[in-house]
DNA sequence: CGCGTTTGACCCGCGC
DNA sequence: GCGCGGGTCAAACGCG
């Protein structure tokens, strides 16, 4: 993160090329077992939008996407974003400014019997967090008694029998320059993987904050070097610290729609991310007419727009 | 010195 | 059971 620090971060560099993944979303959907159809409701912007970018690779971008979610999607022209296998929550294709993102999220993917109450705050990340994980850790060595290298490197984090749970997760897939955009969070990256059959790599951040259990991938899509696909895990636990306006918002508002307690429909989250892009990009860019900034957010991400408003 | 990144090692889940 | 790929850990390192 440190190289990001040293240059200022326009906010209008994640707004201004957003990705358009249009038609294919609507027609993927037929057969899902979860209504998608419903969700994908066509907003104004996807019929607008559509006849201008429909020429584009948009089952690439799907396909991208779904596996940015790691949802099955190895039948992409028939079911881009797998629904069939995946419960997913929402599928929004997001306008804003002349440009768009494509926003996916999905419900837990591996957990079969949670609650999906507070599922953002609960504690399933904290197997990772360092404070948490101490004292299961010395359990286990202990236990064991066994101390090899492996052992203790490796028993640390994970206790058997329990699955690993899986935050509701959320994708962005952005066209910028950089790989990490800046969203007003503070992230810690903590690892870094090659992706297969993709020449850039994959990096993964949590949200430095104390007990806030977030953790976002980051990934340029080799079919599009200029699609940044960004992967949100759970949600924050507080307010945002550093307020980088505009972007913060949108990325908050994409954190937020991991929870599944606060299912956001996607034209919801399409004028959200509309109003924000009228608000703080260039007014250059033709902005659509939406009413009420705030007004829907309130009610969505009360929490994200009291730490975050402007 | 504190915080963040890098990077190799390792575990887990899954498909075969 | 084995191998692979994804995800995470943590020591080492860099930077302000």
């Amino acid at each position: 993160m440190s190289g990001e620090k040293g240059k200022p971060f326009h906010h209008e560099s994640f707004f201004d090329q957003y990705l358009f993944s249009p038609s294919p979303l609507r027609g993927a959907t037929s057969g899902g077992p979860l209504g998608i159809e419903a969700a994908l409701a066509p907003s104004p912007y996807v019929g607008a939008f559509s006849s201008d970018y429909l020429q584009s690779s948009f089952v690439d971008y799907g396909e991208l996407l779904a596996k940015a979610l790691d949802i099955n999607s190895s039948s992409s022209t028939q079911n881009a974003f797998g629904l069939g296998d995946e419960a997913m929550k929402m599928v929004s294709p997001v306008a804003a400014g002349g440009g768009t993102t494509l926003a996916v999220a999905t419900a837990n993917s591996s957990v079969s019997s949670s609650s999906t109450e507070g599922a953002g705050e609960e504690e399933s990340g904290g197997k990772y967090d360092k404070e948490v994980k101490k004292e299961p850790i010395k359990e286990e060595e202990e236990a064991k008694g066994d101390n090899d290298d492996k052992s203790k490197k490796v028993n640390k984090a994970r206790r058997k029998g329990e699955k690993r749970q899986r935050e509701p997760r959320f994708a962005f897939m952005t066209r910028s320059e950089v790989d990490h955009l800046e969203d007003g969070y503070r992230w810690r990256k903590y690892g870094q993987k090659a992706v297969k059959n993709s020449p850039y790599p994959r990096s993964y951040y949590r949200c430095t904050a104390q007990k806030c259990l977030v953790k976002k991938r980051v990934e340029r899509s080799h079919q599009d070097p200029t699609v940044v696909i960004t992967t949100y895990e759970g949600q924050h636990t507080h307010h945002c610290p550093a307020n980088v306006r505009g972007s913060s918002h949108i990325l908050a508002a994409a954190a937020a729609a991991g929870n599944p307690s606060r299912a956001i429909h996607p034209d919801a989250l399409l004028q959200q991310l509309s109003n924000y892009a009228s608000q703080t990009l260039t007014p250059t860019l033709p902005q659509p007419q939406l009413p009420d900034p705030y007004g829907l957010l309130q009610d969505i991400l009360p929490s994200f727009l009291n730490g975050c408003r402007p």
